[in-house]
DNA sequence: ATTGTGAGTAAGTGTTACTTACCTTATTCG
DNA sequence: CGAATAAGGTAAGTAACACTTACTCACAAT
């Protein structure tokens, strides 16, 4: 797996061969298959791992807050922090393993749903509270809060540019929580 | 092409093999590699031509309207209709390319970019005629449009569900615009 | 009549993910 | 203790796949 992690930061799953992560890892081949399944199931543990620490750092920072608006900002901080951190995992969990119909049975999808379901707790428990509006449909802003942040990660992961995460973060949260609209 | 494009409808990229395109399509392997120079250009070329009828019926609908948060309100349903009415093209598009770096060297990508240009134009006038508020950063406002776009595409392009157009559209429109904060 | 070109094919080849059968070193337990 | 069993590891395969090569045929232009 650190093998594994170590050739996904130069290059793409599919242009990395069995025998090449043997060798990082200095051991042949076939014991690969004695602990995963496959190459696929390689790919899910890594991002296994990785999403873990994401949701759990994620989760701790949520709990200092009391106000919905100000819990959404921490979501939306922390994510494109742990997204900007962990440039390995995103590109797993953005790019790669989407494409593949097993992946949404796996361990690690069912976390990014708990994490998704944490979102929408917030965001009916504020629109209850009277802090957001009560026309709000969650699902949509759950859609636009998510699609904001992996979008914003996505051009830093692919063209490995630098990512203001202050300046992203606050932008977001500005749009989404006050509109564009003068 | 033809015979990609209903292949791509049932499977993803990577489990389509040569053997079946030529199958479906009534040759022998060796002719697809006289008019592409690897399966990729051939999944580039597909795309490029669906993303050619996109851009030219979006383009259409903007030159309609002269409003700028009104051109973006249609950017926002025609992309979602545009994605919704082709399936193929979105998934290529959302799913397929974007994990192989030399997409972003073709002619699709140019196109991309056109569109993403487009709708950075709309904003920054909407922002100097007065009608989008002036703190507002054309380029995050650009991500947090385009990744919701996206984000409310996937889940119906994964899970092959139906998508309500017009409520995520407008649901879209109402908290990019006016925020969901109350 | 000859030459060149575009459409098409059959039969390869190298690479890759994955398998099999086997070996060696720990660990468990009667 | 010692035998059975499991865990860690390997070398040498195999089938499938993307892609290549060397060839044929039709037919248009010079």
């Amino acid at each position: 797996m650190k093998a594994f992690s170590l050739l996904m930061a130069e290059k793409d799953f599919h242009s990395i061969t069995t025998a090449e992560i043997a060798r990082t890892a200095q051991v042949t081949e076939g014991l690969i298959y004695k602990y995963f399944k496959d190459k696929k199931e390689l790919l899910y543990q890594v991002l296994n791992d990785h999403f873990f620490e994401f949701q759990t750092h994620i989760e701790n920072r949520i709990a200092n807050e009391k106000a919905c608006v100000e819990k959404l900002k921490v979501i939306i901080f922390s994510s494109l922090e742990s997204y900007a951190a962990n440039r390995i995992f995103s590109k797993i969990l953005l790019l790669e393993v989407r494409n593949s119909l097993d992946f949404f049975e796996s361990g690690a999808y069912e976390m990014v749903r708990e994490y998704a379901r944490t979102i929408l707790d917030i965001i009916e428990k504020g629109i209850e509270t009277g802090e957001l509006k009560s026309e709000t449909d969650p699902h949509i802003l759950r859609k636009v809060i998510l699609g904001a942040i992996e979008h914003a990660c996505l051009g830093e992961i692919i063209f490995g540019r630098q990512l203001d995460i202050d300046e992203v973060s606050t932008g977001i949260s500005n749009i989404v929580f006050n509109g564009a609209k003068r």
